[in-house]
RNA sequence: CGGGGUAUAGCGCAGUUGGUAGCGCGCCACGUUCGGGACGUGGAGGUCGGAAGUUCGAAUCUUCUUGCCCCGACCA
């Protein structure tokens, strides 16, 4: 904690920092394996209780999970021109199906087991599954399709970080068929309402709904929905896409149905998925010097009680106290923790449960006991007070909700303060190195786009859908530009 | 794949002109403690990334090699 405290939050040292509260949270850590993460118990209770809400809102809107294969062969990969050419650079591929004994000792790869096809290790499964859908679909009556599955894929990356970009990671992944256009539109941009609300609601994240430019979109798309977050260091993070890929795989896989109309033609896709991403981004979000902070519908601990005592003869009071309190608030659906492990003193598991991010603290010692009362700790402003056992319950259940609000609305009016207007390219150029959302005019062409990328390294994170949308001139070139859009530099 | 670092105990590091291995944290045992990361005493743990060379002697010098980190290109 000392060093955690020691690395400033928006300086430099902000990768550091991030890292360090990983690991010391016990979320995740480097494996092994070049690039590739373990998520430890407490990062991945967290991840399910994420998986959980995710899947429940995926069900509601009328989907089923499916799985399809880790493999997918390489001719498949090819069949959709700009998704190979997206794609094709960070592919691991198996090329062997058997090891031998080496002369030199250990094993070696069998020359003679060469895969005829190699096989490529999953980076996204629009390829597979659109393979298996040409033999689900042949009439309208088989539409719509709407799978999603949980899955692991794997993108060889040059540079990696824990949960942000790993060589593998854990996302879901949603690949829907429709009969018309019209329907899979819908269905991409009711997508991206689904996770703008999930980050909104359970994250506590507020993100911006927008459309990706040209450059910026999915490698086989028509269209890019994207839902975009802003980071304590003023950096955006892309963190959910939700796409509508016309008919441009269906084409590749040639998936035809024949319609009421007796006519043969293509089917219309989309595809969406989140990823463990998300963790970084909650991470990011709303962390202090003191560790994580997370939002109560997210955690997997929401209160943790910690006695303190002398002897074991005050335990056993205050045990008996906290379990009337433990379980109520467990019959009211709150998940609370009571430590009264002998092996670790108070202000150790202070600190700890800090760092863990367990939204509400309950301490319960000597004079309370004698009291009727216990300290109640909210962790997102670490404000401590002393009240009455009577009505405790009630009291942290709406603390619970307080807390989630609070969380928001704190990461929200950051976020609104950290958007500006620029009208200049030198004032761009200005305002980019402070960080956050500039909104600005653009000549929509990637040329543009491309040298703005390279003399500021900010991006076009998205043309929002909420935002002002009148014309004007763009800021490099001053050529006319049909209207603002969002730019940041980004992770 | 370019440019720069680094490699010594589980983790973080020190180790001078070459002289035979140290510190902090953590871990184990016992005791005292317990209202914000306790303290005392004792203890376990390292062929110094690997290979070769120079030398009476190498963590230290030379050459080769490998891993990792940071900055670029790539990216959910």
């Amino acid at each position: 904690m000392a060093e955690l405290k020691n690395l400033t939050k928006r300086g430099e040292n902000y990768s550091q920092w991030y890292n360090e509260l990983v690991v010391k949270a016990d979320l995740a850590e480097q494996s092994a394996v070049r690039g590739c993460m373990v998520i430890k118990p407490y990062g991945y209770a967290i991840w399910e209780k994420m998986q959980r809400q995710l899947d429940d809102m995926f069900k509601e809107t009328g989907h089923v999970n499916a799985y399809f294969p880790l493999l997918i062969p390489k001719s498949f990969l090819s069949k959709e021109a700009e998704h190979v050419e997206g794609f094709a650079k960070e592919c691991a591929v198996v090329t062997h199906y058997r090891l031998k004994n080496s002369e030199f000792g250990g094993v070696t790869v069998d020359p003679a087991a060469r895969l005829e096809e190699e096989l490529i290790i999953r980076p996204t499964s629009e390829t597979i599954i659109w393979n298996t859908y040409k033999n689900w679909i042949q009439s309208y009556r088989d539409l719509p399709i709407l799978c999603n599955q949980w899955a692991n894929v794997m993108r060889w990356e040059m540079r990696t970080r824990l949960f942000l970009r790993t060589a593998e990671f854990l996302w879901q992944e949603g690949h829907t068929a429709h009969a018309t256009k019209e329907e899979a539109e819908a269905e991409a941009v009711k997508m991206l309402n689904v996770y703008s609300t999930f980050a909104e609601k359970y994250m506590a994240m507020p993100v911006i709904k927008g459309v990706k430019s040209e450059s910026e979109k999915f490698a086989g798309a028509v269209n890019t929905y994207t839902i975009e977050a802003l980071m304590q260091d003023g950096k955006a993070l892309q963190s959910g896409t939700s796409h509508f890929l016309g008919q441009n795989f269906a084409k590749a896989f040639d998936v035809q149905f024949l319609d009421k109309e007796n006519k043969l033609s293509y089917v219309w896709a989309t595809s969406w998925g989140v990823s463990t991403r998300l963790m970084g981004a909650l991470i990011m979000s709303h962390s202090d010097d003191n560790g994580l902070v997370l939002p109560p519908a997210l955690a997997p601990i929401q209160v943790v009680i910690v006695p303190i005592y002398r002897g074991e003869e005050q335990l056993a009071q205050i045990d008996e106290k906290v379990a009337g309190i433990v379980s109520a608030l467990k019959a009211k659906g709150i998940s609370v923790k009571y430590d009264n492990a002998d092996n670790k003193r108070p202000g150790f598991k202070f600190a700890d449960y800090e760092l863990k991010g367990v939204p509400v603290r309950l301490v319960m010692g000597g004079r309370d006991l004698e009291n009727n009362t216990i300290e109640v700790m909210r962790r997102d402003t670490l404000e401590k007070e002393t009240r009455t056992c009577d009505g405790i319950v009630e009291y942290v259940e709406q603390l619970l909700a307080d807390i989630q609000n609070n969380i928001f609305e704190k990461a929200r009016k950051f976020r609104d303060e950290s958007i500006r207007e620029v009208d200049t390219y030198e004032e761009f150029k200005k305002e980019i190195e402070k960080g956050g959302f500039i909104y600005a005019h653009w000549d929509g062409t990637a040329e543009t786009e491309e040298l703005i990328k390279e003399e500021t390294k900010a991006t076009i994170r998205c043309i929002p859908e909420d935002m002002d949308a009148t014309p004007g001139v763009c800021m490099v070139t001053g050529k006319p530009s049909a209207r603002r859009v969002l730019f940041a530099r980004s992770y």
